[in-house]
DNA sequence: ACCAAGGTAGGAATATTTTCGTACGCAACA
DNA sequence: TGTTGCGTACGAAAATATTCCTACCTTGGT
C-alpha cells in the first residue's frame, strides 16, 4: 500500500518553484526567483519564505555550508508528476487514462507531430 | 485569440460540485450535498454557499422558479476540461502532449486495456 | 574600522478559499 | 393557528496560501 494518496499537494506557488527547479537544478533562492521575474512579479523575500516552507515540508532540502543556501528537490521529478498526473485523471475522468487521452486527441492544439510521437511510444511498447 | 487563457480556474471545491452536476445533471443544493456526503463531511449551507458563488461567477446558472432551485453548469463539461488539461499539460509538461502520455504509460496503475483503448483511438484517428 | 551589498529568519499583514451560524420565508399538517 | 421541516440569503469566522516588512548577519572593498 503506498502513501500516495496522504501525501500533501504542492499549491500554485510552490509548483511554480518546483518546475524552476526541475528544469535547472539545484539553485539559490536568489537562482530560482530570478527565473520567476522572467513571468512574473515577486519579490524575492516571498520566494525565500515558500521555499523555507516548503523545506520545512520536506519538499526541499537545503545545502547549508554556504552562506548562500542552495536547494534541491527530494522526491524525483516523475514521482511527483506521477502522483499529480493519476490525482488529475481521478479527478476529471474518473480514473480512465484512456478518456483523457481521448480529450488529449480531440484537442485541436494537439500537433500531428505529437500524434506521431505517441503513436510510437505505444509501438515501442509492444516490445 | 481565445479568452481561455484568462478564464478564472474553479477551485478545488468548485470543482467537486462541478463533477457531481457533471455526472448526474441538473440538481437542487440537496442533491449536490447528498452526493458530497458519500465522500466527505460537509455541511449543507455550505454547499449552498459554494453554489451560490458559482452562480454569481457565472460557472452555474440556477433555475428560481421552484422554491428549490435548480442548478446547471453553464459551459460545456468537455470545453471546461480541456481548458484545465490544456493548462495541467503546460504546467507539468512543458506543453507537450505526448511526455503526458508517456508517463501515463509508463504508470502502473495504466491498465492493458486502457493501452489497447488508446491504440484503437489512435487507429480510428487515421481515418 | 566602516559601509554597502546581499544573504537568512521570522512575524505580521493580505488575499483567497472554505465553513458555518443565524435570520427569515413558505408550506404541510396536527 | 402554531409548529415543524426544509428551503434561501448572507455576513462573518476559520483555515490556507501568499506577500512583504523589518531585523540582523556576513563578506568584500575602501
Amino acid at each position: 500500500m503506498e502513501d500516495q494518496n496522504k501525501r500533501t499537494e504542492p499549491t500554485k506557488s510552490e509548483l511554480e518553484i518546483l518546475r524552476v527547479l526541475w528544469d535547472k537544478g539545484p539553485l539559490t533562492v536568489r537562482a530560482v526567483n530570478d527565473e520567476l521575474l522572467k513571468v512574473k512579479d515577486v519579490n524575492y523575500t516571498t520566494t525565500l519564505k515558500l521555499m523555507q516552507i516548503m523545506a520545512d515540508k520536506g519538499i526541499l532540502s537545503r545545502d547549508e555550508s554556504q552562506m548562500k543556501h542552495i536547494y534541491h528537490v527530494v522526491e524525483a521529478e516523475e514521482k511527483t508528476k506521477d502522483h499529480l498526473l493519476g490525482k488529475f485523471v481521478d479527478t476529471l475522468y474518473h480514473g480512465s487514462a484512456s478518456k483523457l487521452v481521448m480529450q488529449l486527441l480531440g484537442n485541436k492544439k494537439t500537433s500531428k507531430e505529437e500524434l506521431e510521437s505517441i503513436r510510437k511510444m505505444l509501438d515501442d511498447l509492444d516490445e
